[in-house]
RNA sequence: GGAGGUGUCGCCUAGCCCGGUUUAUGGCGCCCGCCUGCUAAGCGGGUUGAGGGUUUAUCCCCUCUCGCGGGUUCAAAUCCCGCCACCUCCGCCA
């Protein structure tokens, strides 16, 4: 039904543009014989100019009010699903793949200790502290804890790189239009922060500002697919999530994270989907984590995305796996409202956007502390992360 | 935050005071051709971008486009208002 209400939209807005077009062209030869003619010809002309001038700015009211009218309706639409996509909700995904095996800390004889446990231990993670200055869900990463962000911080952008991205560094603040363009007024309005003061939002991901660094330009195909890693803040009001997760750093309402996003072919969208899916099991694989791979729900996918895939791994202290990286296919439906085109071969068309998780801090950190912790409160760093933590081989308890 | 200035088709630039033969001037760059042992120079032509129509190989037609958005007017790059960005000076500041 939303549909037909387009279509019948498009067709108004079409008529309205044909209708200004053609009356303006008529003032336009006319204006060129009044500023030719004099005298009383002139006064003709201008007689029937005046009349042809109430026309067009009708015409031009009737473009506008239609032309507005269908974007509201286009806008308003989430994107198409992806053929494939488990139907349903929430709790209706597939898992496509596992790796590794989750640790038996029973057979190694001891209770595992959770991430806040243990961040205590390590002086790694003070949320006592995070509540007191900023409130709930809160922390503040010091010490080893501050060291473990930076390494994976460094981790993850040195691997980016080394696969062909550009290092960003975006505003976190951006204005309503990004944050429009990208689809996060929609459904999930209410997860953002917006500072009224200035009509700026902090982004919930380095996605938005990604995503609207191209906005109103054409790019060079020759130059596509276009891949940039982002590192910045993350801020979420986490609304609606009242007694969910409250414990330690697990759901909070500011983090930091490196984020991949791309621009590409329509046509190469799927096979660059797969591509940064890759890139995030290798991220996981390297961090000596277990995780599945999960298909999305239909239900699940948001506004903008066509198709998601979420890594979830093992939370020890939960048994159970949770998210940590997600990745989404948004097909054209950014780029369209951001208007980011290519020119092809078959003309200026919009691009496909996708985006993905390389490295969310907080989820990494406490995945990694309850999976790699020793009997004696220790944490084991996995080899790949060691040279960015000068050599070290674990994090050990201060007290 | 205060005062002043600037914003023109890749780059530079004329036009704005005084609205209409402006289809936005000229230069540079770029493209095509001529000339020429080769290159350069010289000569001739082309060159804002976007959307749509028609063809879909080119061509052709229409609309929009002088930072953005309004307004005045029969008619706006040109006059008026608002906004944005940049520059200079002052203030404040990691």
């Amino acid at each position: 039904a939303a549909v037909d209400a387009l279509g019948a939209a498009d067709q108004r807005r079409r008529g309205a543009i044909a209708e200004f077009e053609s009356l303006r062209g008529e003032q336009k030869g006319l204006g060129k014989q009044v500023a030719r003619a004099s005298g009383e010809e002139k006064a003709t002309l201008l007689s029937r100019t005046r009349q042809l001038s109430a026309a067009v700015k009708e015409a031009e009211a009737r473009t506008q009010q239609t032309g507005a009218d269908y974007d509201r309706q286009l806008r308003a639409l989430p994107n198409l699903v992806a053929d494939g996509v488990p139907v349903g909700g929430e709790d209706d995904f597939t898992v496509l793949e596992t790796h590794g095996t989750p640790r038996d800390f029973a057979a190694e004889g001891f209770e595992p200790r959770d991430h806040l446990g243990l961040g205590q231990l390590l002086g790694a993670i003070d949320v006592e502290r995070g509540v007191k200055v900023s409130g709930s869900r809160f922390y503040y990463l010091t010490g080893q804890g501050a060291e473990l962000e930076l390494a994976l911080t460094n981790f993850a952008m040195a691997s980016a790189i080394r696969n062909g991205f550009t290092p960003i560094i975006p505003p976190a603040l951006v204005k309503p239009e990004a944050m429009e363009g990208t689809g996060f007024l929609g459904q999930a309005a209410q997860d953002v922060y917006h500072l009224p003061d200035d009509d700026l939002y902090l982004v919930g991901t380095a996605e938005v500002p990604l995503a609207a660094y191209h906005s109103e330009e054409i790019l060079d195909e020759a130059a596509l697919p276009l891949r940039y890693a982002g590192y910045s803040p993350s801020y979420r009001r986490e609304a609606g999530s009242y007694g969910k997760d409250t414990r330690g750093i697990f759901r909070v309402h500011w983090f930091d994270k490196v984020e991949m996003f791309v621009y590409c072919a329509p046509d190469d969208a799927e096979a660059e989907h797969q591509r940064l899916l890759g890139w995030e099991k290798e991220f996981l694989t390297a961090l000596e984590l277990p995780f599945q791979v999960l298909d999305v729900a239909s239900g699940d996918l948001g506004l903008s995305a066509a198709r998601k895939y979420d890594c979830y791994s093992w939370l020890p202290t939960q048994h159970r796996y949770r998210e940590v990286t997600s990745t989404s296919n948004c097909t054209d439906f950014q780029a369209r409202r951001l208007n980011i085109r290519a020119r092809f071969p078959a003309g200026t068309a919009p691009v496909a956007t996708l985006n993905g998780t390389l490295c969310a801090m907080t989820r990494t950190i406490l995945m990694l502390l309850e999976n790699h912790q020793q009997a004696d409160g220790s944490v084991r760093v996995p080899a790949a992360l060691r040279p960015y933590l000068g050599g070290r081989e674990a994090l050990t308890p201060v007290r």
